[in-house]
RNA sequence: GGCCCGGUGGUCAAGCGGUUAAGACACCGCCCUUUCACGGCGGUAACACGAGUUCGAUUCUCGUCCGGGUCACCA
């Protein structure tokens, strides 16, 4: 047994399967020409947050409209960020966005799919079989260098004026003999697992997204393993996006500079490199320029606000899909029932620079999406939501399903809906009305109305209300009050001759909207009052009459 | 500081040597309209700066400036 062996047998005792073994273990998938296989690779530290949704939605989307496999892989080696239930707050908040990987960890702490395990702790064995595997070539020594050390080292180095790290002469550790090796190992000093990297002059990346960058090579001696013997970043990305048959890496572009070391680890480790997409972060607006969004300063970034606010999980997508590919935007105002997959998202298209979260973006986006969606739909979005976060509007909506849906369907189904509601928490404004135990019958006159004039208005009206009236029927009956009471129908004549008049028709039927809704603006009035019921109505008008008497 | 990446209206962005420099959001105005919306029409508003190359640069090159990222036993 040669040195190197010898050196892999004392630092792996344990270890007995073989690079073999895993390669038979977790075959290449068999998937169609072209299928891509994509993963969001989150650590448990907290939080779902938008920064990471944005970029496991785009995994997602590159996966399965190539019908290939996205799968969520949880990155929870280093222990000292991890978070209690940081999985479920994962898992869970990417299903509240319609994030549901088709591999991976599971909400009730099972997993599924064959290239498991998908949390990087209990895979542990097979990066040390990998590192094992490099010892033996000599392509990776122990490091005994102590903090303290690496401390002194970068002082030196940084007094030198030289580039800082652990790599050629600086690496005292890759040149210690066997028998040295043997000493520290028996005397339990704890060490790392680095590479020897023989890296050097330039690499050329090829970024799907940004095209080719040239960079140094990797010439650091990086740490494989950490003193627990669990792997860093690095090596983890190597053996586990090669074992589980990643075929696209994409992900933060704050990776790019560890590419040149990923490539190397993928060359020395003997796999294919995936292909990668460095997507541009989200940003935030901070006072006056803009920066990443984080996790940390920004909570309010958080999904779980989405979640609260209530936008729905596609509408978020929709906006999300608007950011990647621009050219999204003009494709769905062509397509506006097609299934987002049809839409081919593109890498090339996507920008090298990072776009600040526009709220007010997502706002639009979001009330499109929802003035498409049908009456039934906008029901059970709001109920499901209601029943989560406002309980008194679930009660509502739940003792008289039709009656409610009768609400949404006002001004729905029409070519040219209204846009009222941007997320489920607008609802309760929007439709409190409709419900006598939310209706508080205030409301402000405009200024142009006199008191007088409105009084009369409504008294009138309630004394001839008819609600057996059609639309036309109904509307020529309100025409017909104008004149007496010194309004005219005729809102061009008004606007001609506005000294003749008191008001035009449109100021009478604001004064009803202002007594039924409490409200300047609603939808359709007539829709309203059938729907509101004889009774509701006249005693609402008097109501506000009295008011203004 | 070294190494990367980026810089078109307030925001998101088309653009790939010759354009009146698209479009969307926001904002403003007008029209439509029984209100508010919706919709339609129109408007304000941009190529960071300086040198080259070229008949001609937003587009190519270099420099400057600005912004971002990265240089860990964090991911």
């Amino acid at each position: 047994m040669d040195l190197q062996q010898q050196l892999a047998e004392l630092l792996f005792p344990h270890i007995t399967k073989t690079p073999a073994d895993y390669e038979a273990l977790y075959p290449p998938r068999s998937l169609p020409e072209g299928a891509r296989v994509t993963r969001f690779a989150p650590s448990p530290t907290g939080f779902l947050h938008m920064g990471s949704l944005y970029p496991s939605f785009l995994n997602q989307w590159m996966a399965h409209a190539s019908g290939g496999v996205f799968y969520l892989r949880i990155e929870d080696t280093d222990a000292k960020r991890e978070v209690k239930d940081g999985v479920a707050e994962i898992v869970n908040g990417l299903r509240e966005f319609d994030i549901i990987p088709d591999e991976g960890p599971l909400p009730d702490g099972t997993e599924q799919g064959a290239y498991g395990p998908y949390s990087q702790r209990p895979r542990k064995d097979i990066y040390q079989c990998y590192a094992k595997e490099l010892v033996k070539q000599g392509l990776a020594y122990p490091c005994f260098c102590t903090p303290e050390e690496l401390e002194a080292l970068r002082a030196e180095q940084e007094a030198q004026n030289v580039n800082k790290g652990y790599y050629g002469q600086w690496a005292s550790c890759r040149s210690l003999s066997f028998a040295a090796q043997q000493e520290a190992i028996a005397a339990g000093r704890p060490y790392v697992l680095r590479l020897r990297s023989n890296g050097s002059g330039k690499v050329t990346i090829e970024d799907l997204i940004r095209g080719k960058i040239e960079m140094p090579a990797n010439e650091m001696d990086a740490v494989l393993l950490k003193t627990d013997g669990i792997p860093t970043y690095h090596f983890a990305h190597a053996v586990d996006d090669h074992l589980m048959r990643t075929t696209h890496v994409i992900r933060g572009d704050e990776w790019i500079a560890s590419v040149p070391l990923h490539l190397e680890l993928f060359r020395v480790l003997g796999f294919k490199p995936p292909k990668y997409a460095h997507i541009a972060p989200l940003m935030k607006e901070d006072n006056g320029g803009k920066r990443k969004l984080s996790k940390r300063k920004d909570p309010e970034a958080a999904v779980s606000y989405f979640v609260r606010e209530g936008y729905p999980a596609q509408a978020v997508h929709e906006y999300l899909a608007t950011l990647a590919n621009s050219n999204f935007e003009e494709w769905r105002k062509a397509n506006p029932t097609a299934p987002r997959d049809s839409f081919m998202l593109n890498f090339k298209k996507m920008s090298a620079s990072g776009a600040l979260f526009d709220l007010v973006k997502l706002v639009d986006v979001s009330k499109n999406y929802i003035s498409h969606m049908p009456a039934q739909a906008v029901y059970e979005q709001t109920l499901a939501w209601a029943k989560q976060f406002d309980a008194d509007l679930a009660a509502l909506l739940e003792r008289d399903p039709g009656y409610a849906k009768c609400i949404f369907a006002i001004d729905r189904d029409v070519p040219k809906p209204r846009k009222d509601i941007a997320k489920w928490g607008d609802v309760r404004d929007y439709c409190a009305y409709f419900f006598d135990t939310c209706f508080s019958g205030t409301f402000t006159l405009p200024e142009q109305l006199a008191p007088a004039d409105a009084a009369a208005i409504l008294e009138a009206y309630a004394a001839q209300y008819n609600d057996a009236h059609d639309r036309d029927g109904w509307f020529n009956h309100m025409k017909a009050l104008c004149e007496p009471l010194g309004f005219t129908p005729n809102v061009k004549e008004y606007k001609q001759n506005p000294a003749a008049y008191k008001g035009h028709i449109g100021d009478v039927s604001a004064v009803i909207r202002l007594a039924v809704t409490g409200r300047q603006n609603s939808p359709d009035l007539y829709s309203i009052l059938q729907l509101l019921g004889r009774e509701r109505v006249v005693k609402r008008l008097l109501q506000a009459r009295e008011k203004l008497a």
